[in-house]
DNA sequence: CAACATACCGACCGGTCGGTCTGTACGCTA
DNA sequence: TAGCGTACAGACCGACCGGTCGGTATGTTG
C-alpha cells in the first residue's frame, strides 16, 4: 500500500507539469496545445477531456503552482527559528538556495503568466492569488519582527511582505535579460540589508 | 523650416508605435503581424518592407523604447538638484508621477518583452540594453550620494541602480496581477526608505 | 449480462499564423 | 522621356492554431 494521495488521473498532472515547464521556458502564448500534449506524452483528446480550453489549463496550472510551492515553503525549515527576524532572513536564505539550474527552472510561473495574460481575468486572478497568497504567508513573521524592534514603523507588514515578492519578481526579469541568476542574488542581498535596518531597534542604532 | 530629424518613413514609426502599444497590452506572442498592421494603419507589404521579420520588429521596438524613454529621462528636471541624493529621490518622484492611466500605459515594454522572448537572443540583448542602460544613467548620482554619506558601504552604486529597476519591474508584475498602480507606489516607497538609510551618514544615525 | 461512465485517441475543422511575391505609384536623375 | 530605386499594396502560401467529434478500451453497477 503506497502513500499516494487519491491521485487525479495521470494525464491531468502530466499536462500540468508540462504547462509549468513550457510556460516558464517560452511563455504562455508561445506554447501551443500540441506542444503541451507532446511534452506530457498525451493525446489532444486527453487534453480537452481534462480541460475545457487552453485558458482553463493556465488557470489550473497557476493553482497547481500555488499548491506545490505552498507545500514547499510550508514544510521548510526556516519556520523553526525562535526569533521572528531570523525566520524572515532564513526565508531569504532559502530563496537564494533555490536558485539552481537554468533561468526557467527558478523563475516564477505565476509572474511569467500574469505578465502575458493579465488581460484574461481568470488567469490574472489565479496568478494574483499565487503571488499575494505566498506574500501573506510571510506577514506574521514580518509583523512580529517589526514589533520586536519596538519602534513605530511607517511601513506595514503586508506592504513589506509584498515588497519581498516584488523584488524577487523584478530580479527574475533582470535574470532573464542577463541570462543569469546573479541579479536575483543581488536583489535578495538588498532585501536583507533593507530588512536589517527595519528590524534593528532604534535604541541600538542611536547608541551603538 | 521645421526641426524634424531627417525623419524615417512614416509607416516604420507607425509600426514601432503600434508594437509598443500592443505588446504592452497583450504581450509579444499574442500580437500578430496583422494586428500590428491594422493598428498602425499600414499594409502587410509595408511591414515586411521595413522589417525582415516579426522578431526584427521586436528588436527595433526595444531600441526605439530605449531612445524614447532615454530622451524623457535625460531631459527631465530631476538632474537640476544640487545634492546627489536629492537627484535620486527626485528621480523616484518622477517615476511615481509617470504612473497614470491603465496598467499597460505605465509598464515597461522591455520588461514585458524580455520575460516572454528571452529565448530569442537578439530580443533578449535589446531588452537587457534598455533596462540596464537606463539603470546605468542613475549610477553616478547614486555613487555620489553614497560618497556624500561618507561611510564605507557594502553595496556598489551599480548594484543599487539595478536594484531600483528590479523593484520597478517587480512592482509592475504585481500591478498587472492586481490591475492597479498601487503596488508600484508602494515599491517606490520602500525604495525611498531603503535609500534614505543608505544615504544617511552614520554619524547622524548614531547621534540623532 | 446490459447499461452507463470515465478516460482517452487522433483525424479533422475553419481560421489565423508569419512570411512571400507580383504589381504599381511616385520621385529622382539624365 | 526613359530608366531606376524606394515605398508601399494586398493576394496568396503552407504550416500550424485552438477546438470538435466519432469512436474505443476499460471499468463499475445492477
Amino acid at each position: 500500500m503506497t502513500s499516494t494521495l487519491p491521485s487525479p488521473p495521470d494525464a491531468r498532472s502530466a499536462l500540468l507539469g508540462a504547462a509549468t515547464r513550457l510556460i516558464r521556458e517560452r511563455g504562455y502564448a508561445a506554447t501551443s496545445v500540441n506542444d503541451l500534449c507532446r511534452e506530457a506524452g498525451v493525446s489532444k483528446g486527453a487534453f480537452f477531456h481534462h480541460f475545457a480550453s487552453k485558458d482553463e489549463l493556465a488557470v489550473e496550472a497557476a493553482k497547481n503552482w500555488s499548491a506545490v510551492t505552498g507545500a514547499l515553503f510550508r514544510e521548510a525549515d526556516y519556520h523553526l527559528h525562535e526569533r521572528a527576524a531570523d525566520r524572515v532572513f532564513a526565508y531569504l536564505d532559502l530563496r537564494e538556495d533555490l536558485l539552481a539550474g537554468a533561468v526557467s527552472e527558478f523563475t516564477c510561473l505565476a509572474g511569467t503568466l500574469v505578465q502575458e495574460a493579465h488581460g484574461e481575468d481568470a488567469i490574472r486572478a489565479a496568478c494574483a492569488e499565487s503571488i499575494l497568497g505566498h506574500a501573506a504567508t510571510l506577514e506574521s513573521d514580518i509583523a512580529q519582527a517589526l514589533a520586536d524592534a519596538g519602534v513605530p514603523h511607517s511601513v506595514t507588514a503586508q506592504s513589506l511582505a509584498r515588497h519581498t515578492q516584488a523584488v524577487l519578481q523584478g530580479a527574475f526579469i533582470l535574470a532573464k535579460a542577463e541570462g543569469d541568476a546573479a541579479p536575483v542574488r543581488e536583489g535578495i542581498g538588498h532585501l536583507r540589508q533593507y530588512l536589517t535596518t527595519l528590524f534593528t531597534p532604534s535604541a541600538e542604532r542611536s547608541a551603538p
